[in-house]
This record gives structure tokens, sequence and C-alpha cells, in this order.
DNA sequence: CGAGGGTTTGAAGTGCATCAAATAGTGTGG
DNA sequence: CCACACTATTTGATGCACTTCAAACCCTCG
């Protein structure tokens, strides 16, 4: 049903024509945690939208070392950008967590962008928004130190701005935060655990919960350029 | 004369009509060095072309301390991302050093981006291209350390692929070289040495020969996914 | 129950930051 | 053309944050 393509926010501009052409050629896919779904530099003709689940994206090196470039998750698309790339993907990308993604063909969202402008301007708009994101990751590594990052990761996580006490759980498992925060597992323990002291929160396994949201705030945030929760509107593109 | 803003290939896929109506409200502007150009958050209704010198952007927190986003040359653009925030600037400008920049209303720009979709889908790649510009940015500061960074920065300023040695000129200060790559001042300076003891460059004040070209990327360029001179078509829109 | 991955803890090392001070470089006015 | 003032850069000594390596612990799941 087309109805399935038409709740994602990231196609909210777009023709019926663009609905019915991808339609035609959707594929539904599930893939396991870890498995692998695309390579960097792969020849690409399709995209991806995440229907549920967590998506990793990186780029290793010869001896193996991973850098992560994002990890994403439901409603948020990837792959779209091989468009502006010769037609291969920038990076690899895997399940995080066990995930449903929808495959759709590029050519399609090539002929929307060129024929409907308003579209190509909410492309434009997502960007724009993705590479401000990117802009305050820099920042946070180069400004914050690992209890911080964690803090406002935490934040992050957290439903927008609700005053109270929250209960978070993380996504992913602990060693993948960590090297998304761009920190060693063991680090992200110790870095954890003074983050607990100092603003008294509480960690039971993978679950979290946030007694003082604004006293994170003024832990975590003190050294970033973006006063509060920075988070400045999610991406909806990858 | 329109000249002067068509030899920006930027514009390339531009209208005469935009072109008509920029020149109506074109205005030529000297910076000196450290002289600011834009404050972030300002209300933006304009945005700026690089004739000839170089842009710091960057955001700062309330301590002071700041964060660069990014340092830009002769040809490149920016504050045309303020259309896809609210109309305000997403981040502040000063000059690196003395420069000449064309400033451009913002209003043209969004109804040719609306209305040339040859030109939207331009302004999609130079946004896709410097996304992944960031991307390398932040796998530099998690896998390179400060000499190999060092290196990876010298090989970008030199003219692509020439074989032989190369001399290069630091286009800035070396303090400001260090703050663009992540590091202090000091580690810098100690950076540099190690970089000339281990690689065979030759220092003198900001004038730096690369001898052998090869060996410094092998030693830059190693911790890196991105196999040779990472440079990856640079960007022309910021 | 036992295997295996994820997480924590400990001890030791490394790289970069910090603070302080010396040195080199640059532009100015006399 | 020189001396001074000011800034950029280097050097040294020390500290801290994060990493590394190694081992223990924990939890889940067959």
């Amino acid at each position: 049903m087309i109805e399935d393509l038409k709740k994602f926010p990231a196609f909210n501009t777009c023709s019926d024509s663009f609905f019915n052409r991808m339609e035609r050629d959707k594929r539904r896919l599930t893939f396991g945690r870890r498995q692998l779904i695309l390579l960097a530099d792969d020849p690409a003709d399709r995209f991806y939208l995440i229907d549920r689940g967590w998506v990793k994206l990186f780029r290793e090196t010869i001896e193996g070392t991973e850098a992560i470039i994002d990890i994403l998750n439901t409603g948020q698309l990837f792959g779209d950008t091989a468009l502006f790339h010769d037609d291969s993907y920038p990076f690899s990308a895997e399940a995080a967590e066990p995930c449903t993604l929808i495959s759709l063909p590029l050519g399609p969202l090539r002929e929307e962008i060129t024929e409907n402008s308003i579209f190509a301007m909410s492309m434009l708009t997502t960007m724009a928004r993705y590479r401000r994101q990117q802009d305050l990751e820099l920042e946070h590594r180069t400004l914050q130190n690992a209890p911080q990052r964690i803090g406002c990761f935490l934040l992050r996580l957290t439903n927008q701005d609700m005053a109270g006490p929250a209960i978070i759980d993380l996504p992913y498992d602990k060693t993948l935060v960590a090297s998304r925060l761009g920190m060693k597992p063991e680090t992200f323990s110790r870095a954890l655990a003074k983050l607990k002291q100092d603003t008294s929160i509480e960690v039971r396994g993978s679950s979290i919960e946030i007694t003082d949201v604004e006293r994170l705030e003024r832990y975590a945030c003190s050294a970033c350029s973006s006063e509060f929760p920075c988070k400045d509107g999610s991406p909806s593109v990858a």
C-alpha cells in the first residue's frame, strides 16, 4: 500500500506520481543484528528507509578500525546521497539492532527532485539541518569531555523538554554508544560512572533514570555553544 | 559587471534572470584580518561570496572558547544556508586574513532554487559533497593523531597529485591552523616538529617543503578510511 | 550448566593540554 | 634605520584524560 510510504515525513511534499513509481519497485527487508546492509563504494541504484530499528553508518580503514558516521532510527533514510556521489554509497551500513527497511529505487527520487521544486527545497532543508548537526557533533568532540558527551547523548534521547525526571533505555549496546561518541568501551564505562556520581542519575543496566534533567543540562551543555538541548530538529535524511 | 558573478562555479547553472536580480543588489566588501563579518543567530537576508581571502566560520560558548566550523577560501560561499535555518546564520564569520567579499541578497537565491531545478540539483550536490567532507573531518579527529592531521592538512594544500616535491605556504597563521585541526598552538608546534622528523619535510616559517609526497601520504593517510589524498572535490558552497 | 559476548575494573602508558617563560617576528614611530 | 611594543611561535615542566592491555565479572541463551 502507498500509505506505507506516505507516512514518512521525508516524503511529505512528494507528488502522487512519485509514490506510484516508488510503489512499483518497493521492497521490504529485514536485517538481524550486525547484518551488513550495504558496502561503501558499492554501485548504488537504491536507497533505504528505516521502518523500524537502528542502522549504523560507518567507514573502515584497511586495518579494520571503523569510524562511525551516524546511527539512524525509524523514519530516517540513507543511501539517497549516492545520487550525488556518482551512484556509489559514501559509507557502509549495517543493522545496529534488528531492523526492517524499505528499499526504493534512486531513479524516481532523482526525477522527483528535478520535477518537484518543493521537494527539492525540503531535501535541501534536510541536508542543511543535517549539516548543522554534524557541525555540532564536531564541536562536541572538541569541547566536551567524555562524561559530558554521554550526558548530552542522554539528553537527546529524552523526549524534548518535559521538565520532570526521565527514564530512558539505551537503544543499542554500550560498546556502540561508546564509539558513536568517539570513545572506547572502557572509557564509556568509567565516564558513565563519573556522570552518575556528578549528576545523580540512576543506572540499571541499559536503563537510565535522569532524576534532575536541569542538573544534567548544566553539567553537559555548559561546554557547548548551543545553549539547551542541542537537538535542533532531527534530520530525516541521511 | 555580471561577469563578476558568472565566474563563480557555484553559479554555473544559474539563469540569466538570477544574475540580473543579483547584479541589482550586489555589494563588494573588504575586511581586515580578524574583522567580524557576521554573527551567529543574526537575522539574515544576505549571503556572501569570497572573491579573495580566507574566512573563518565558528561558534563560541558563553565562556568565549570557540569551535571552528570551517575556514573558507576564494570561490566558496557562505551564509546561504540561512535560507534553511529560519533566516538566521548558524555560525559567526570573521576574516581569517584580509579578504574581499561579494554580498548578495538571499531572496533571489531562494527563487532560483525553486525555479531552476538544475541549480537546485547542483546545490544539493554541493551540500552532499560538503557533508562527506564533514564526515571525513570527524573521522580524522577520531583516527588520526596530531602529526598525522597536520600531514593530511598539508597534503590537501598541495595542488592535487603532482608527484614530485611540493612547496606550500600556510594560508593563515599557525595558531589558526592548530584550532582548525582541533589542537592547541603548543601541540601544533610540537607535532609539526615530530612530523618534520618522521617524514623529512622542511619547515621555514610558514613555508613548508614536502620533499617526498608519497612518504607523507603513507605517514598521514594510513590511519584513515579513504586511501589517498582525501580531498574529494572541494566544496564550493558553505 | 557452560559458552560467549558484553561490561566492568585495575594497572600502566601515551598524547595532548596547561601553565609559564623564553624566543622570534612584525609593524610602528621616532 | 633602529628601538620598542606587541603578537606569534617555540620550549620546558607538569598534569590529566583517555587508551591499552589484561583479567574478572555478568548476563543471556542454548
